[in-house]
DNA sequence: TCTATTAATCGTAATATTGCAATAAACAAA
DNA sequence: TTTGTTTATTGCAATATTACGATTAATAGA
């Protein structure tokens, strides 16, 4: 039904999901990479950084404000994005606690 | 249209997002989960685990063994699946990459 | 062989996501 | 005010995802 069934998972699962499907995106990954990279805010080049159309552009980065990875300060009329480091930080302590998960290899296994 | 346009990004872009987008769900996620959790391998009880149908708890399966983040070993009539250990630290090594990426905080930033 | 058990596959309905053209909104500068 | 620049929003078409009933396939055990 195209309906996730979020009821019957524990808040922290369905936290796990929701930051990983922002990742789900390869233009979301090119974006924040360029954040980072460019160690700044970008105003209004990431349309062509990245290569798709404007309105689309705009509403990857709204999914990514949304969840508060990014942050934007109006500059005129243009706006200035950057990563959100502290919420970066706190997502990626909830994404290591479930990628760091360990795993003693037992006698049991296939 | 609802296709990403992946010829546009890196291959490395393109593949945190494909790990990315397969724990973009809580039913995946509490399927790794519970088999770093039991430590061993599981055989049928992961429909009675999570409480999703059968043929939604195949697919997926399926999807994780297609990342060949779990493998499957056939026991007669039941299927045991267990974490693939050595493509899991492969994976977390390329997600670790894009999640601690340095921001060198600077006066430009907003 | 027949029956029960388990998991995969098929088919389909409902909903979500992606992408962009067109437009709107907000502001700077002439 | 008018014009240009930049970003957000709206609306829509195409495709993807989620979920599950029905069925199939494979095998164990009677």
């Amino acid at each position: 039904m195209g309906i996730t069934k979020s009821e019957i998972f524990t808040n922290q699962q369905n936290e796990i999901a929701t930051f990983a499907k922002v990742f789900g995106h390869p233009a979301r990954v090119a974006i924040l990479q360029h954040l980072f990279k460019i160690n700044a805010c970008v105003c209004g080049d990431l349309v062509n950084v990245i290569g798709l159309a404007q309105p689309t552009i705009s509403q990857h980065l709204k999914e990514l404000k949304n969840l508060e990875l990014i942050k934007g300060t109006i500059e005129g009329t243009s706006v200035c994005y950057c990563i959100d480091k502290d919420n970066w930080l706190n997502m990626k302590s909830i994404m290591l606690k479930f990628l760091d998960q360990e795993y003693t290899e037992t006698d049991e296994c296939c």
